[in-house]
Formats: C-alpha cells, sequence, structure tokens
DNA sequence: GAATTGATGTGAAACAAATCACAAAACACA
DNA sequence: TGTGTTTTGTGATTTGTTTCACATCAATTC
C-alpha cells in the first residue's frame, strides 16, 4: 500500500516564495505599498502571474492601490502557517545534517529543529548547538514536541527504512537529502532535493546554450 | 541588461534523473533489459509518460523488446556529457560548502570540484581535502581547469556580487544556496536551490492535507 | 460630482504538458 | 509464411498553466 514519491511542489507555490522574498526586502527598505508589477519587475515574472497567483490563494488588494506590504506578508503568513512555530527533527548528523543544523535562517523562519538524531550520537555531539540523540529517543522527543517534519540527511541505503521508522512514529512530510526514491503512504508528503541533479541540470543547459 | 533568474529545470529532464537513476539501479542488480512500464513502476509515473520523455531526448528502444539498459545508459550518459569530466569551482566554504566539497557523489559522477574559495581562507583549509583559496586566485583556477560551472555557497549579502565576479571571468552556470535573487545575463544558467523554501512547501502541504 | 486615470481580479484565449489510443515493428510459434 | 502477442513511438485529445483583455473599483482631477 505504498506509494513511488514525487516532486509534488507547485510552480506557483514556489513563486509565492519569491514574492514574499522580495516583499521581506522591500519592507526592510522602508517600502510600504507594492503594486503586482513591482513584484513582477523584481521576481523576473509578469504582473498578470502575480495576480493569477494571488488569486489561486485567494490573496486579495486594493483596486488602483496595490497591496499594503504588511498586510500582504501577515496573510501570507496564515496561509503558510509562519504564525505558529515548526517543530522539525533531523536524522543524520553527518556531514550534511550537521550544516543543516547549524542553518540559522530555518529559525528565522519558525522553523526549529528540536534534536538531531543519528546511528552513531556521540560523533558530533561536540560540534553541534542541537541535542544529537540516538535513534532509540526518536519516538520520545517526536511525541513531546509534537513534531509532523523531519529533514532525512542519512546514507541512501538506510533512507527506505529510516523514513517507515519516522512515518510509523508520526511523521507526516520529509525533507529528504538522500538520492533515493522513498516509498511512502499517500498520506505522506515527501520532497526530495537531489544537489547531483541539481548540478547535472546545470552542467546540462550550459551546455545545451553553448552550442546554439 | 540583467535579467532575474528563474527555476528553469524542465520536470521532463528531472524524470529523466529518476529514470536514470533508476536504470543505474536495476543494472547493479544484474538486470539487462527494462521496459517502459518497468520504469514507470518504480518511478511513480505512467509508461506513457516515460516513452513520451524519452521521445522529447531522441531515445530509441527496441518495439517489443524494451530497452537495453546499458545502451539506454550510454545514450543518457551521451546527452548529458557525462562521458567527459566536468570541472567545477565551490565558493563560500562555511558548513554548507565543506559539506559539500565532502559529497563523494559529485565525483561518482564525472563531476570534480577542482577548487574551493573563501573570502577567508584560512578557517577551513585544515579540515578540507579540496584545495582552498583566497577570491585573488579564481580567475587564475577557473582558466587553468576551464570550468564553467560552480556553485554558489557564500550568504545573501555577497552572492550578487561573488556571481558577476565568477560571470566575469567565464562561469556559464551556477548553482546558488544563497536565498537571493541573482540578476544574470540572458547566457547564464542558475538554478536556485532554496532550502528553507523546501522545507517550508512541506510543512504547507502536511497542515493542507491534515485539515481535509 | 462627472470624467479620467491606474490598478486589481478574473473569465476567455493561447499555449504547454500529460494522457490516451492505436498503428507499426518485432518476435514467437505453428 | 502467417497469425497472434507484446511493446514501442507518436498523432490526437484532454488537462493544466500562462497570457490576454477587459470589466470593475478606487482615487484624482476638473
Ligand atoms: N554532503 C553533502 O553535501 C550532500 C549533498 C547532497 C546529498 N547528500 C545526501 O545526504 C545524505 C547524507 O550525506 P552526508 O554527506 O551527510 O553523509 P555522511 O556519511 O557524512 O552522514 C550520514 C550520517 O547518517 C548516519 N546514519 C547512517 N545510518 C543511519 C541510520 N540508519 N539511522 C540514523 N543515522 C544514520 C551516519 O552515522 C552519519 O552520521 C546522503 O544520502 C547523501 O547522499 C549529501
Ligand atoms: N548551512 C546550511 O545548511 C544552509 C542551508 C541552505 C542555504 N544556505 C545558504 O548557503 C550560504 C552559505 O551558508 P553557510 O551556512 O555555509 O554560511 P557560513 O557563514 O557558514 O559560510 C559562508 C562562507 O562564505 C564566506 N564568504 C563570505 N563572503 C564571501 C565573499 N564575498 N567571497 C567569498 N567567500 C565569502 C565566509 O567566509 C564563509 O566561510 C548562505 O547563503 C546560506 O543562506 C545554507
Amino acid at each position: 500500500m505504498k506509494q513511488i514519491t514525487k516532486h509534488i511542489i507547485k510552480n506557483s507555490l514556489k513563486r509565492i516564495f519569491l514574492y514574499r522574498a522580495c516583499l521581506v526586502r522591500l519592507k526592510m527598505m522602508g517600502v510600504e505599498k507594492a503594486f503586482s508589477y513591482t513584484l513582477a519587475n523584481e521576481t523576473g515574472v509578469t504582473s498578470d502571474q502575480v495576480r493569477k497567483d494571488f488569486s489561486e490563494f485567494s490573496i486579495k488588494g486594493n483596486k488602483r492601490g496595490g497591496y499594503d506590504i504588511n498586510d500582504l506578508l501577515e496573510k501570507m503568513e496564515n496561509i503558510f502557517h509562519r504564525n505558529k512555530y515548526h517543530n522539525i527533527v533531523l536524522i543524520g548528523m553527518g556531514n550534511m545534517g550537521l550544516a543543516l543544523s547549524k542553518y540559522s535562517k530555518f529559525v528565522q523562519r519558525n522553523m526549529n529543529i528540536v534534536a538531531t538524531f543519528d546511528i552513531d550520537p556521540f560523533k558530533q555531539k561536540l560540534r553541534s548547538d542541537i541535542p544529537v540523540y540516538s535513534m532509540g529517543r526518536l519516538k520520545e522527543i517526536i511525541d513531546r514536541f509534537s513534531v509532523k517534519v523531519a529533514i532525512l540527511a542519512v546514507p541512501e541505503i538506510s533512507a527506505q527504512e529510516v523514513a517507515d521508522e519516522l512515518i510509523r512514529h508520526g511523521i507526516k512530510g520529509i525533507v529528504n537529502f538522500a538520492p533515493a526514491l522513498l516509498k511512502v503512504p499517500p498520506d505522506v508528503i515527501i520532497n526530495n532535493v537531489n544537489l547531483c541533479d541539481e548540478l547535472e541540470s546545470v552542467i546540462y543547459y550550459v551546455h545545451k546554450l553553448m552550442k546554439v
């Protein structure tokens, strides 16, 4: 009863994130109002697209007056549940896990890595600011902090097995760094981040462009 | 004369990477032939989609006989220029840069990080297996190794400035980890990897799914 | 306060991607 | 050699996304 994970993140959602980053920047610069074409210019899409995207998420502005930046950001925060804290666990404190555990932007955006786990918890304990637990304490921590989302940074070979365990303990969303296609039940969201593929596609397009 | 970077990586290309990963696995297991529906089952797409994707990249199989895995992989390697080595530079040896510099899969796929650069090259020199240079030597190395693609892992604030420098020295493709929208000429490929957005979209979909 | 201007919001149109349907090829076997 | 079966490859169709076009509203001007 397991389905294969695909890339499910919609382009319109990605663009909404772009708009938001842009709005945050404008706000810091003291700007208070934005028009669809302001965002369009800053993000490289068309103003129609901006308005259509807002329409999809039922975001409304003021006819003629454009969008009030504070208002818009607040609406987005509600849509993305950013008004609450989100507790995350990170599994696999190798090179990638360590880097992610130190990334300050997650906290700035209300996403808290409450604990990290490794089959060998002693390896990174000294270098990390976040507690590193053995896998045995996974359930306890997930329950205590009501964790629903996990970052998976274990070797490819262990990825499926660890994902199964996470899901058994109630995890509903996984950002997976292992180049493995996880099989998961349909009510679990997987977002695969495959950095080799990202690099390769750039190489592919660079070659294509240079030939033409 | 600068355009904003968008996400340009096509879905069909992403799927091709999926198929390839799958073929590599099958090959390791000793399988020699694959059918469109084999790949479909393994990757969670339809067999029509597989054949359509192959058609887009002019990959042909054998009527009734399916695809010879070795043959298919060789064709893909040609399409993605994987028969040659690709020299890469990595800029910014902080937490993320260090993790990436140690990632063995890049080398396995013929993508070689020939050198890394940092404004403060002494910081990581001891921990890294790859030489860490100061930014002053960027041009020299790019020229010597004919580097066309770079990984950018510097702070958001420096990302545009460093990208400009890279492009000035002949870089044509960048995988950008900074949450910054780079403005680059139209003949430069940018692939933005924004891990905050990846996490947030999972959180978004998890909430959506739990409410329904 | 009517006319004008400038922006939003959204159906309709154009375009792109995925699915369907089936002809064509390859093989098996009588 | 001929008939049946299997799987590819690709036009035709459907579905999804982006762009267009304009009615709508709010502010400004005369
Ligand atoms: N390092 C990178 O830059 C990078 C880039 C892209 C993808 N990745 C992927 O991310 C994953 C981790 O990469 P890495 O470089 O950090 O590898 P790593 O070997 O440095 O770290 C893996 C960690 O996972 C732990 N681990 C192994 N099996 C486990 C299990 N069953 N349960 C819990 N923990 C377990 C190990 O003890 C180790 O600390 C890999 O799948 C890799 O392909 C890494
Ligand atoms: N750490 C993560 O897990 C993570 C995750 C996602 C995105 N990122 C992004 O990747 C980038 C790097 O993150 P990090 O955590 O490694 O940061 P970091 O501060 O650890 O490392 C940044 C490195 O860049 C170097 N640097 C600064 N300015 C430079 C310049 N002008 N030229 C060359 N080098 C310069 C610094 O000396 C430092 O070594 C950031 O943009 C960050 O937002 C990091």
